[in-house]
RNA sequence: UGGGAUGUCGCCAAGCGGUAAGGCACCAGACUUUGACUCUGGCAUUCGUAGGUUCGAAUCCUGCCAUCCCAGCCA
């Protein structure tokens, strides 16, 4: 076994338990699985149960399974199955040979249906679907289930001419003898195989009777030598099912369930129902629209694997109820790029800036580094002249307290990487707005350091060459799809619970600069920016202008 | 209302009977060729609440309160 040095949380502490000497598990490799249904695709609330799931392995040297929950055919499609593979690999886990599906299991399935028949354990029911309703009682009244005496040989008989698709959907179902008395009313004789004619993604015509989660779910972790088996606590209620399955069916091994609490994100939609609607109703333009939160949205808006991946780390694992910053996965990702991008100059809202005693057609070349945190990155070449780019923040014609940018008889500033200059003033159009500002440069401070040596009052802003930029259009999304809550009932009433400036991004009214939240300065915006995929399919209003002496291929390939 | 869970700083989260880790956010200062980054310091006499046990409790016991999940032939 790995030695354990990251700190432990309560799973881990239940698994060193079932793994040390007379435990559960004493002397067993840990062994879990990562069982996605694949009917979407996946986002960043199942990144945190990848980051258990394969992350438990990992910390106890043992292994991930990788499995496609797919015992419901109505949902189902093989375009999901590649898509969440594609995902996982991206996000850099690894199941190795591991990979199954849950309706490969099909055939065992039935033979421990069967089994379960012949002890007397199971039955097959004919309620309808309004009446199973009925019957189910509530919170004080017991079920009530008129086939539960049905004889052993007729279930047999019955559940086999199932199989055979002798009858309609919704039919018959096969039901657990339990206790119609439970408090749990998973355990009210819960159905475990229904009707379905439908075509299977895998399986194709083979079967009409699918098992339900509830039952092919603890069979599929015993098959596969699961040891723990660790999901969401919505599961919860089922563990008392779970168990009662692993125990009643001759499976050649007894996994444990434990439940961890799903990933909430403030004002952010991680429902795989409401994405899927979002998707289907064609709010946004598909499961990858940077606007949402699955792996391949945050993928194109520039996140890289490894701030997600620790993002799910640092967000830890308990019981109780959480609901993350947004700020937070973002810090994750400045970090991440802080230590990795290479960095680029563009400007987000461009105004002119003109250097009134630099010679007019006259050019220079520049060199900065590419990263500052990492010499080994190497330099670039950029191209000065007397007309530039700025962004219009970085001007105030009226300068508030403490104001260290550029203003009007204000302090020297430096243009990164290239001179100090000093704002003389702004040219203003008839409505007032500026659409020009002058500045003188001190020629002895090529680089940016003064020749004398004096202390530089403003601020260091960046810059681009007019004469050489390009104007790459890219759409600025806002941050994430938002919504304030994500519970509401209705498509109607989740649109217009979202977060302002979403719905306008969203109805394509208006394209502000999409991080403006964040508190970096432009260039770690640009960071982002950059990362983001300059793909012509996303040009709409907003555009950056970026600097000529960066190939936008190299440099802005999108975070893979 | 029956069953199952959860409540430690604004948000996460350690802690597991010996006297409240850490991260995010926030505040103050230093540094700085991007007001960022980095660095330094500050930030819970108190652990939902009321009692009890104990020399000693966030940790054990009892009651109460709040919130979440469950009555799909979904997963």
């Amino acid at each position: 076994m790995a030695e354990i040095t990251e700190s432990l949380n309560f799973i881990d502490r239940f698994i060193q338990e079932d793994i040390a000497e007379g435990g559960a598990y004493a002397g067993k490799t840990v062994h879990t699985r990562f069982p996605p249904e694949p009917n979407g695709y996946l986002h960043i609330g199942h990144c945190k149960a990848l980051t258990i799931d394969f992350g438990t392995a990992l910390k106890f040297g043992g292994l991930c399974n990788l499995r496609m929950d797919d015992t419901n055919p109505t949902k189902e499609d093989v375009e999901f199955v590649d898509a969440i593979k594609e995902d996982i690999h991206w996000l850099g886990f690894d199941w190795g040979d591991r990979f199954f599906y849950g309706s490969d299991y099909f055939e065992k399935d039935y033979e421990y249906a069967v089994e379960l028949i012949n002890k007397g354990l199971a039955y097959v029911c004919e309620l309808t679907p309004e009446q199973f309703k009925e019957y189910r009682g509530d919170l004080n009244t017991p079920a009530i289930s008129p086939y539960r005496d049905r004889p052993i040989e007729e279930s047999l008989d019955l559940f086999a001419r199932m199989r055979a698709g002798e009858f309609e959907d919704n039919k018959y179902t096969l039901r657990a003898k339990i206790d119609l008395a439970s408090g749990n009313f998973n355990m009210r004789d819960p159905v475990i195989y229904r009707i379905r004619h439908m075509h299977h993604h895998r399986q194709g015509d083979k079967w009409c009777i699918y098992p339900m989660y509830d039952f092919a779910h603890p069979i599929q972790d015993a098959l596969e030598g699961i040891t723990h088996s660790l999901c969401s606590l919505e599961f919860e209620n089922h563990r008392p099912l779970y168990n009662w399955v692993v125990e009643n069916v001759s499976v050649p091994h007894t996994p444990r369930q434990i439940e961890f609490a799903r990933l909430g994100i403030d004002h952010t939609v991680l429902s795989k129902r409401y994405l899927r609607a979002l998707v289907e109703q064609n709010y946004v333009d598909g499961w990858d629209d940077p606007r949402m939160p699955t792996l391949c949205g945050l993928r194109r808006r520039g996140f890289t694997p490894a701030s997600i991946r620790n993002f799910c780390e640092r967000v830890g694992v308990a019981k109780s109820p959480n609901t993350i910053p947004l700020a937070f996965l973002d810090f994750c990702l400045r970090e991440d790029l802080n230590e990795t991008a290479q960095r680029v100059m563009a400007v987000l809202k461009p105004v002119k800036l003109t250097i009134t005693n630099y010679p007019e057609g006259q050019s220079e070349t520049m060199v900065v580094e590419n990263n500052p945190n990492r010499p080994e990155d190497g330099t670039r070449e950029i191209t000065f002249s007397r007309n530039l780019w700025i962004e219009a923040d970085d001007f105030l014609a009226e300068p508030v307290p403490k104001y260290k940018r550029l203003f009007p008889n204000g302090p020297e500033c430096r243009l990164k990487g290239a001179y100090l200059i000093q704002c003389t003033g702004c040219v203003t159009d008839e409505n007032g707005n500026v659409t020009e500002i002058l500045a003188t440069y001190d020629p002895e401070s090529r680089g940016g350091d003064p020749a004398d040596g004096r202390k530089v009052k403003g601020a260091t802003i960046h810059w681009v060459d007019a004469e050489t930029a390009v104007d790459a259009e890219v759409r600025q999304y806002e941050n994430l799809f938002q919504a304030t809550n994500p519970d509401t009932s209705s498509m109607e009433a989740l649109v217009k619970d979202m977060n302002p400036n979403s719905l306008e991004i969203l109805t394509g009214c208006k394209v502000e600069a999409s991080l403006a939240n964040a508190k970096a300065p432009a260039s770690y915006q640009f960071m982002r920016l950059g990362y983001f995929c300059p793909d012509s399919r996303d040009c709409a209003p907003g555009h950056l202008v970026f600097n000529r002496s960066v190939s936008l291929k190299d440099s802005f390939k999108p975070g893979k």
